[in-house]
DNA sequence: ACAGAAATGATAATCATTATCAATTTTGGA
DNA sequence: TCCAAAATTGATAATGATTATCATTTCTGT
């Protein structure tokens, strides 16, 4: 795993990274520092870290997918005027879910989005 | 509202289903009581309808909107082998989300989504 | 250092959704 | 009921995010 210097830039682009970029964003930013950089690369390597468990996706924020480097279990606050996604340490437990379920039925993983407005729109 | 056959169609189709139904498929079903019906207008309805709380947009299943006209505080279970959305009568307390939030946040709603395999995938 | 495998960059293709616009339908008032 | 204004429709073009393609480049293990 992460073989290529572009799957590794993105990677550590991600881990320190609290925003939730969308492949575009992290695109734009590494361009700077990987000026070859295709946005087709960013895409396929954002893909082989989530399918690899490193990285997970959010989906339902806008149209656009965002990801996030931090894998332990939290969720995620979403501010439905500006877009911007926030975490929050929030744990559901997995009793509490199991016994949601309908017998046989068993979670692989959740997503929790809490929609909101941020306090910076707020203001505005 | 629903001043239009189209839309009121469109809805009903929705209170009736249980199946939080893309767009598509609301569009392939009602062709043959509609048969002069668009696309376009099932997704302006769609829209419509969500835009005034008759309806929920479901965006974290896969790439593809669906739409739900249970507007009670339910949560969804989704398949991540067929896609098969169901519903989970699980309720978060406002208070247990709200005392998650950071000062000055609020919760206009929120969406939770299990995923994982549901029973009839699982045995093939 | 080298052959095979994997990944890249550029760009075309895809697919869901939205925008456009002329024609039709619905509305509320005369 | 009839009419003009407003809303909605159907058809289709346009958009925007994401994926596929493919020739070239980079990695890998030996």
């Amino acid at each position: 795993m992460n073989f290529s210097k572009q799957r590794e830039t993105i990677l550590n682009y991600l881990i320190n990274s609290k925003e939730h970029p969308t492949a575009e964003k992290i695109y734009l930013d590494l361009k700077s520092t990987l000026p070859n950089l295709s946005l087709a690369t960013v895409y396929r390597n954002c893909n082989v870290l989530v399918d690899s468990g490193q990285v997970i996706r959010l989906t339902a924020t806008d149209k656009v997918d965002r990801f996030d480097a931090d894998i332990s279990d939290h969720q995620h606050f979403v501010c439905t005027s500006c877009q911007q996604v926030s975490d929050l340490y929030f744990k559901l437990s997995e009793d509490n879910i199991n016994k949601n379920l309908s017998d046989g039925y068993k979670a692989d993983s959740y997503q929790l989005y809490i929609y909101g407005i941020c306090n910076k729109c707020k203001k505005s």
